[in-house]
DNA sequence: TAGATTGTTAATCGATTAACAATC
DNA sequence: TAGATTGTTAATCGATTAACAATC
């Protein structure tokens, strides 16, 4: 399975996991594209293309072997070997993403939040809440390489490059601004204001076709 | 201003838009889509394009006035006018994203949260917490046109009927989960599975080539 | 005028879609 | 065999990029 895959495809590949994955146990052991594809109302040759990426467990007539699927899909994102991330801005976001379970289903392992000034030692779920003088040293130890970023936008780049200093090699920012990285870190920007956007026009649009 | 814009370019601007408002006021009056580009580490065409789209403000030889490009963006992305909404799941996310200060900025504000079991009557902020019985009634009399869903997974699809119901027409879903919805309606995942998949596949290959 | 910067028109690139052949 | 479904090859579509003309 060494082929090149596509930044769109990736990301429509969980949405996939998590519809195979809501199915009752009682469902029918295979599944189709087709089915898959009304199901998430999408094309079928598209979800067809996508999983051709990550599986040739397809067979005609039948489709694919539903665990199967989901056992190809989790390991091509990597669901299998859980990923240790550290969050740096252990405010009232960042305290909500620490406490998300859900995250453990990707293969995420939230083990500790970091700020200037804790204002606790640990999270309400029993996480633990350190200075950011000792992420170093924690990271370090660790080998971690993923840093969830949920400061303010002010101090979103010098915290950016603290984790870098750290050792991260991957970032996922919930500040709204754009962070200068060298080359091989990886930043992906978990931007509510680009969500926020399409909504605020598709609205204003609505708006404006019901008066005119 | 009667364009149609793609998605692409949508998503692109408040990317602008939170840079521009973060330069001091000391700044040069004026600002060109090559030093944009340069700053946002973006191609110089992309950007210059991006703009014209939006304002017609830019002049050769000097670029765009700040405070005007400012103003086109906000404009176009709906900023000036506040968009109502409310919050369905008042759970830590749910609470979170109704104590963030930054939605302002981009013109929405979440009057108010509802729960199946509300924990309490009102954030720490003061925003109230109601039971979900009460949404229809709430929305109806304020006309309110933008629904957040913050609740689980599996309570999603069954809150977001109950939001089409109450005469919402945009929903903010940040539950992992595909949501079926008649046509006139807009949906937009703010979907976390996405993002870490691509940091996942990043960092596995990042692990691999180290090895290898 | 010369140079910087804009906006436009054409070329490239990549993703999606459509048509078809292969297979159980 | 016939039909459903897969995977592949070609066509379309849209976004990005490059080249250029226009303007201050």
């Amino acid at each position: 399975m060494e082929k090149k895959i596509s930044k769109f495809v990736l990301k429509r590949l969980p949405g996939y996991l998590a519809y195979l994955k809501s199915l009752p146990d009682t469902a029918p052991e295979h599944i189709s594209a087709t089915t898959l594809a009304n199901a998430l109302g999408m094309g079928q040759v598209q979800v067809r293309k996508d999983l051709a990426m990550v599986s040739d467990g397809g067979r005609p007539k039948v489709g694919y072997r539903r665990k199967e699927l989901i056992e190809d899909i989790e390991q091509f994102l990597g669901c299998d070997n859980t990923t240790d991330a550290v969050l740096i801005g252990a405010g009232k976001l960042g305290q909500a993403l620490m406490a998300y379970q859900g995250f453990s289903e990707y293969g995420l392992n939230i083990l500790a939040g970091f700020d200037i000034a804790p204002a606790m030692d640990m999270t309400e779920e029993g996480k633990p809440i350190y200075p950011v003088e000792q992420l170093e040293e924690y990271c370090r130890s660790r080998k971690i390489l993923m840093g969830i970023l949920t400061v303010p936008a002010e101090h979103a780049q010098s915290a950016c490059d603290l984790l870098i200093r750290c050792g991260i090699k991957a970032i996922w920012n919930f500040a709204p601004t754009h962070l200068e990285v060298p080359e091989h870190i990886l930043v992906q920007n978990q931007n509510m204001a680009t969500s926020l956007a399409v909504l605020s026009v598709h609205l204003q649009k609505q708006i404006k076709d019901e008066k005119g």
